[in-house]
RNA sequence: GGUCCCUUCGUCUAUCGGUUAGGACGUCAGGUUUUCAACCUGAAAAGAGGGGUUCGACUCCCCUAGGGACUGCCA
């Protein structure tokens, strides 16, 4: 056992003190010799007061046997040259503090402050890995995250400002301090990051909003002019489906449908005999409206629904069924003003055909 | 194995010796309703365990358990 955990102490160059080497060209790496004495103690911005014995800091390696260096001396100096004041990185860098700041001394240079972030952890409360979904930002935003919303999300992950959730950019930055960061590792939980996602989805821009939803719409193929305009219309209404850009962009399904519609069962259920026979008498009406906006719609389906008495929940299933199919969709209004006239009336009127047509064959 | 760190609802967290332990996500129930959402209201839900210190501990100390980081001629 102590043989062991010899083997498992810091290495300690036998040429620490000098000594001639076995021949003239034999191989050697450069090694910064560690300190000796006392503990080392250093000032974590996040941790507090960090004390490591010096037996269990190594003689690191400076430059490898081909004469590069390693990345311990390359980010020190690295960090030196960019002026780096504040490294604040994942704790899993706190040993290497203890191995990087003799580098400093040695070069005679001003040591920077340091602060050590715990890391985040997978649902699982194991280590994040790829099986947790993802390790890079670059594939949050593939799965519909917004920038602001990973970093709004991520901000209170392990930090917090008494009871806010949300923070705004210029907030985070006012508001952020080392102080307020917990020691203990969080887990990362992708349904809180849909919710925040969501707030920031709502408050985006609708144009930039569109071009970032652009992308996830024409992943199920190319939208053609007419689509895209509809759903630009249509998109400063329907922020709020969806917690990802993803669920968004499928959000849009119903504007996107080609006549004639593909009826999911709800939507043949709600066209039955009754069903039809109410969009027949509603069709014409319908028609007849010269000014096509959403207001004069649900104006022509109230003033119908009085006339005929006629309740909502009478005419609305048969009507929503022909327009979306059975997909989800807002408003019957609003969705036939996106729609357009003539694809309404086309939607509407494929399935009051298709009973005529169908009941012309049965008999 | 060794050194160091951590531990409040399922999750992210507030509390910095005295609170009915608060908020958020999620969950559940209800409301609204032309689908799905959204939205509104309400509810359940926590101090890892054990010892101390103290008039009083989630809060301070110790032990145990559990979790994590590090322990490369990788970065």
């Amino acid at each position: 056992l102590e043989e062991a955990g010899a083997l498992l102490a810091p290495f300690r160059s036998p040429w620490r003190d000098g000594g001639t080497p076995p021949s003239a060209d034999a191989p050697y790496v450069v090694r910064l010799r560690a300190p000796d004495g006392d503990d080392q103690i250093v000032a974590d911005g996040v941790q507090g007061n960090v004390k490591v014995h010096a037996s269990e800091i190594d003689d690191l390696i400076l430059l490898r046997t081909d004469g590069t260096p390693t990345y311990m001396l390359a980010v020190v100096v690295d960090d030196h040259d960019m002026g780096v004041t504040h490294v604040i990185r994942g704790d899993d860098h706190l040993r290497n503090t203890f191995r990087q700041i003799p580098i400093y001394r040695a070069m005679g240079w001003e040591v920077p402050a340091f602060a050590h972030l715990p890391m985040i952890h997978g649902n699982d409360g194991a280590k994040l890995s790829k099986r947790h979904g993802a390790l890079s930002t670059t594939v949050y935003r593939d799965l519909g995250y917004l920038p602001e919303g990973l970093k709004a999300y991520l901000l209170r992950l392990g930090w917090s400002h008494g009871d806010q959730e949300i923070f705004t950019e210029a907030e985070a930055i006012q508001l952020f301090d080392l102080g307020g960061i917990n020691k203990a590792p969080a887990r990362l939980d992708l349904e809180k990051l849909g919710t925040v996602n969501a707030h920031f989805i709502r408050l985006a821009d609708d144009d930039r909003l569109f071009e970032l939803l652009q992308p996830f719409l024409e992943a199920d193929g190319k939208l053609d002019a007419e689509t895209q305009e509809r759903i630009r219309r249509a998109l400063p209404f329907m922020k709020d489906r969806g917690s990802t850009l993803v669920e968004l962009a499928s959000a849009f399904g119903f504007l996107r449908a080609a006549r004639p519609l593909e009826l999911a069962k709800n939507a043949r259920k709600a066209l039955s005999e009754d069903g039809i026979a109410r969009l027949e008498g509603f069709l014409p009406e319908l028609s007849k409206l010269t000014e096509w906006s959403t207001a004069s719609i649900s104006e022509t389906i109230t003033t119908y629904c009085t006339a005929t008495g006629l309740s909502m929940g009478q005419i609305g299933p048969p009507l929503r069924a022909a327009l979306t199919g059975g997909l989800p969709a807002p408003d019957l209004a609003p969705v036939m003003d996106w729609l357009g006239r003539e694809e309404t009336l086309g939607r509407i009127g494929d399935q009051t055909q298709k009973r005529a047509g169908s009941g012309a064959t049965g008999n």
